[in-house]
DNA sequence: CCACTTTTCCCCACTTTTCCCCACCTGCCG
DNA sequence: CGGCAGGTGGGGAAAAGTGGGGAAAAGTGG
């Protein structure tokens, strides 16, 4: 169970700590890719097994299904981390994500989305306002 | 069955004594997060697996899917108390919460809401004088 | 094919923060 | 009045985060 947000620092050479309540659910392994709203995407091994199952089955044909396959596997890397529990983020997954050296990882649950610090406080802010409309949502869940 | 108000206070170091009431039913672990109203809640274990498992089974490619997952776990934070029954409340949630020195814990059967002193006292103030307009409300919910 | 250069990456060490435990204080109950 | 339980504060040990050096591997040119 991944949670809340941890600002690390990227150092000279690209490396990422991972904060050390989310390294025992990485410690199997995990693949870095890019995600939807210029955010990179860890998962743990399983969890990426799971999802490329789903995402192979898709139709060929399909154009949607194809830009899917490019952004998630294109860009995916497969990490694990040294002994200080960082892992190296490749130059293209840096640019892709506009990492500098600072990011926020932000821990949801069954993953952790990896985010450079100003475009995250930008997403707060739209958290932050649009927060009733996420009401009728959280009815239809049941929450 | 958490019941009652508490009033403790929050020391330098960011700790919060959770009251004796409420500590069998918290030994399995927690989770603290943003409420809706500037207030935290914090929730028993099984009940946060419960709430969220729907949330984390929604759609990655859904934009809306993806703000409510943020809203729901960026915030939270798993905590366990120490031997004296104390909780550290990580600075992000208590800027959330409004929270100083001292905080109002308020049982609310299935969860504990975490309280401003001031805010709470507003809170209180409101139910004395709205009382009766909660009558409609009630008999829709067959009460 | 060999040697040199460059890059990768692994490990050590320092600094800072976290958190755990001990001890004290206060108020309630017997 | 003494004992106990709950709440509070502070000190010390351990772990987390960060930076740098060195060995191995990969790439390049002679």
């Amino acid at each position: 169970m991944f949670l809340g947000t941890h600002e690390h620092s990227i150092d000279e050479k690209g490396r990422l700590a991972i904060p050390a309540r989310f390294r025992a659910e990485l410690a199997g392994g995990m693949v870095v890719t890019r995600g939807f709203d210029r955010c990179l995407l860890i998962f743990p091994l399983p969890f990426w097994s799971d999802l490329t199952r789903r995402v192979s089955a898709l139709s060929l044909t399909d154009e949607d299904a194809r830009m899917l396959r490019r952004l998630l596997f294109a860009n995916a890397s497969e990490q694990e981390m040294d002994r200080q529990g960082r892992i190296l983020l490749p130059q293209s997954l840096r640019e892709g994500g506009g990492l500098a050296d600072q990011a926020v990882l932000v821990g949801l649950d069954t993953f952790i989305e990896v985010w450079a610090p100003d475009r995250w406080r930008e997403v707060e802010e739209r958290l932050a306002s649009q927060g009733p409309r996420f009401d009728e949502q959280m009815r239809k869940l049941g929450i």
